[in-house]
DNA sequence: ATTTTTATGATTTTATTTGATTACTTTTGA
DNA sequence: TCAAAAGTAATCAAATAAAATCATAAAAAT
């Protein structure tokens, strides 16, 4: 094996487990101790990892997308902003859905006002945030998207099925006049269809980052969509271009 | 474990219970109370934590957190031991069962030591636990019980209905010769009752004091569970008649 | 083909980590 | 307030790991 493969599999590894030691790597490569040293030197040197007495550690953020934890505090007062015109639409009394994400769970946030909604929501840290509220709430199962916390598969889209909703709330990487709403992944974007399908009303929450962007995967035409809940700084020809389409709040 | 691993995941305890103690930490990761002490230097050094006298302080409140932490701390120590004992029964690449609850959330803790188990839990606490673990997540849906954070009702009761697997680990609060297996909420004991139908071994988790107790409803009998682990504080003459019928570690 | 460079493993030297021990400090409660 | 208990810091020696050095073998360049 090339040095060089081996320092990219040393990587690979070291990004997979969060960490590696000395030890492991030489018998996993069959090198010596020596020579893992200075690949992981090397592999220090060039930023990819951080070496630790024993071993070394992923530098987390090389490889990986932005987490959920990363993002929560991003454009936080827009997100904020989002979630009190969001929740104008709102009545007590009634079954809305909330999409997994973080302009979502701003909105949840903001529920405390109401006294008896009953909330379907796929994202998990959504739920733990209405644990104190006197609402009724209701996860469809699915497995757990670990970078937004979203619950995805077919058992989650399933389980929506059987619902009926006022409202369904669902945030969006993408907006554009012509692809319509878009996400990055496939599995949420499903979930995300079968929420606006169960719901009366189907209102997008994007910043304005997310506007005249388009992600892999479409979700929604925007045909299917009621409003879009953006902050103010939304370019005003892109407004106006779609205002045409569909409400923008 | 690496050292450098060892101060994340203090630091992360730390954050995760808001405090610490040196001799806690010194238990539960192995290491001489020095060492964690140097560990908390260091990571004060960081601006992590704060120390305090005794242990360490959480520099920084973690989003989402919420009520249930007091009464995690009830029998920590005992419900750490029962952990401990569990996680000797687990091998990686199974998939397995965790029920809702603070024991099992205490053993959800130290499934870290694995790099691929597949986790089918009805705790919304302890799926985010393990968001940060490499193991795969899967979480029944329902209606979330705000008490015990478990999700309860015929949805959950139907997704697991489709799963195998090879151990269920399940909370209890009341173990007694003659009720068997018992718990005061009806809901949450139809899905005890299922996750325990769908493995191949069960295995009840409870401290001393749900010893010849006996709640409101029945969820197994004696002879439909596998193993028993509790504490060290258990009679021994209670402990010599249940151990005719079961296991008890 | 021969020199030069590079990579590797073995060996020795140096540095770090760790638990134990001891002296010192803070906390607690009588 | 003062003494016991609990906790911390400082120090030391053993264990473990890293760095430096060297010899050799494989590649690359000439």
């Amino acid at each position: 094996m090339l040095a060089e493969d081996r320092r990219a599999k040393i990587l690979k590894f070291v990004n997979q487990h969060q960490s590696a030691k000395v030890n492991e790597l030489s018998e996993k490569f069959e090198v010596s101790t020596s020579t893992v040293r200075r690949d992981l030197q090397k592999l220090e040197e060039r930023g990819d990892i951080a070496r630790a007495h024993g071993g070394a550690v992923a530098k987390e953020g090389v490889s990986f997308e932005p987490s959920y934890i990363e993002k929560e505090h991003e454009q936080e007062a827009e997100k904020r902003l989002i979630a009190q015109k969001a929740v104008e639409l709102i009545e007590d009394g009634e079954t809305i859905i909330l999409d997994a994400g973080t302009t979502t769970a701003a909105l949840s946030e903001e529920l405390e006002q109401f006294n008896d909604l009953t909330v379907v929501t796929n994202g998990v840290n959504i739920a733990l945030e209405l644990v104190d509220s006197p609402h009724e709430i209701i996860i469809p199962g699915g497995n757990l998207k670990k970078r937004t916390l979203a619950l995805v598969g077919p058992v989650a889209e399933d389980y929506l099925e059987g619902l009926n909703a006022e409202k369904a709330f669902i945030g969006a990487n993408g907006i554009d006049l012509d692809a319509g709403v878009t996400t990055p992944d496939l599995v949420e974007a499903n979930v995300k269809k079968r929420m606006a399908e169960k719901a009366k009303e189907v209102i997008i929450l994007a910043d304005h980052s997310k506007f005249n962007t388009v992600t892999l995967v479409e979700v929604l035409d925007l045909e299917q969509v009621d409003k879009i809940i953006t902050d103010d700084d939304l370019d005003e020809t892109v407004k106006k271009e779609l205002v045409q389409q569909v409400d923008i709040l």
